[in-house]
DNA sequence: CTAGATGCAAATGATTTGCTAGAAT
DNA sequence: ATTCTAGCAAATCATTTGCATCTAG
């Protein structure tokens, strides 16, 4: 889906239009490099030179509370930011923080959870921890 | 394997034996609540009124880096600290941030990702997201 | 017009760091 | 006697919040 579509159908809900939000989904939405806040706010500052971190926070919240976006949250490094709101599992470089996608089969484990847990299980994250090609290939020189 | 005998092992690397790391390492091991840093400082302070929190912060770092326990993060909240070592799966509720462990065989899928996606994979996590017991009454009433 | 959004700055909260006195070896 | 650690306070850093101004509806 488009950012303008997405932005259009939240309208219905009360939420405003805004270029800011507009230009943070469009970016959101054309890379897999899942980028940190900050990173969203120098991409969008080239466009709108006055925009301020907190309108970036304000707005990835916004479209994380609607379920348009993931927020991937990694202890002592700032969060990074998914466009791809579907469940999907990462691969992290534990050298210089990339993070890739690692598309598959979802786990079916969480019933059996439930089960033997007494917790309602609403969803499950798996993530990867290595290093990059690219920081292998550093490490090497 | 109890605390005094991996201070003890610790000592041989050159880290001084203090009672404050005992007692916090005694906390951690005969616990399963996954502690954040400020249960285990207020846990503490009851036989050393006198500690601060950053030896708690310094002590469980130094654990951590010999891999004698485990550090949770997640985003928002602060870091839970595990005593057991070992790769496990956490289940974590949404609502009161209580986390409990979820042992099964470990996923045996981390060859798989080194193949397809370059990186050298060196570990996993897994953490399940659901409402606990408790808060699951909690909102009957 | 007017509720909700922006931009800015100050506040927050977990964690880290710098420093001096003190304790472990 | 040395060197590492404890305790304390100040610093850091990502994120949030308060508020006055502005803008989408």
């Amino acid at each position: 889906m488009q950012a303008i579509d997405i932005l259009k159908q939240l309208k219905e809900k009360g939420v405003r239009f805004t270029p800011q939000r507009q230009a943070i989904l469009e970016y959101l939405l054309g890379t897999d490099t899942h980028p940190t806040a900050e990173d969203i706010y120098n991409h969008v500052k080239a466009k709108f030179p006055g925009v301020s971190l907190g309108t970036i926070y304000n707005t990835l919240n916004m479209l994380k509370e609607h379920g348009h976006i993931l927020e991937l949250s990694y202890g002592d490094m700032s969060s990074r930011f998914d466009g791809n709101p579907e469940n999907h599992y990462h691969v992290v470089c534990t050298d210089c923080g990339k993070v890739v996608d690692y598309h598959r089969p979802l786990l079916t484990m969480e019933d059996e959870v439930s089960e033997k847990t007494g917790f309602k299980v609403m969803g499950h994250r798996i993530e990867f921890y290595g290093v990059c090609p690219e920081c292998q290939e550093a490490l090497l020189h």
